[in-house]
DNA sequence: CGGCATCCGAATAGATACTG
DNA sequence: CAGTATCTATTCGGATGCCG
């Protein structure tokens, strides 16, 4: 039960915020939500912030870690976060070069929320499939 | 220096999760942080579960409060929150008729993580928004 | 009021080839 | 090794019009 009250709580945290940003109109520009949901929301960026999480990597061994990505994704990424200033580039510079990218500090601060995102997306993600289900075997029987 | 730990802590965390997503393989159809991101991470979805926090809402009424939306992509991402079990509808045989929409329980457990998100996207917009700026800056003046 | 169908331009991302 | 450049296929989303 305390949950349930925790949960009102939250839903009227989140609407008052939503209200705040609504005033102050929800331009992309200014709105943080939703500059953080274009960055984080993309198709890679998730992959590539756990990837560094444990230590950081060269370019290479995320090309290989980050399954399918393409290395021109893999780069548009990196810069993104660079610039953002979530991740850091330490290029050495031997002979073949090699170029080293970490998690900063706030990219480190991002993982509490993103791990918190990740644990409910394994905590739920069953029962969304079997929604998901449910929804299209309904759709499929009302249709022939 | 505690919250250094923590965030140690959650990055190896993190990289955990990666790893045994990575040995599942992170196929779009069975990943669940690459499922619930390609939801969230959508221009809609999050505004829409903003809308809907603090109470049911009408189609209508949905399309006056976000801003910028058309009936069109409302519609859609009404279908999918619905699909995945986040929201439910519920018609009401008037005339002309009306049609509310309200979270789940599952829709409102879904706001926790979120709501984390949007408190790190309040807290380091500024910090984020310089970042961009010095990196923008800097290749400016390399340029030309 | 609450949708659905269609069209079309814009934005995305994969494939491929080339470079310091 | 770590990129950059270019081209193209696909996707996304806005506009419009019609319907119960």
């Amino acid at each position: 039960m305390a949950d349930v009250a925790e949960a009102i709580l939250r839903s009227s945290a989140i609407a008052a915020q939503f209200g705040i940003w609504e005033e102050r109109d929800f331009d992309a520009g200014r709105c943080p939500m939703r500059n953080v949901l274009d960055r984080i929301g993309d198709k890679w960026t998730m992959l590539v912030l756990m990837a560094l999480a444990g230590e950081p990597r060269r370019f290479g061994v995320l090309l290989r870690m980050v399954p399918d990505i393409s290395k021109r994704m893999l780069t548009q990424t990196l810069r993104l976060l660079e610039r953002d200033g979530l991740v850091t580039r330490h290029v050495f510079a031997t002979t073949p070069p090699s170029v080293e990218y970490r998690l900063s500090p706030l990219g480190l601060s991002a993982l509490e929320p993103l791990h918190a995102l990740a644990q409910w997306a394994d905590a739920n993600f069953a029962t969304i499939r079997a929604s998901r289900a449910r929804y299209d075997d309904g759709l499929a029987r009302t249709d022939p």
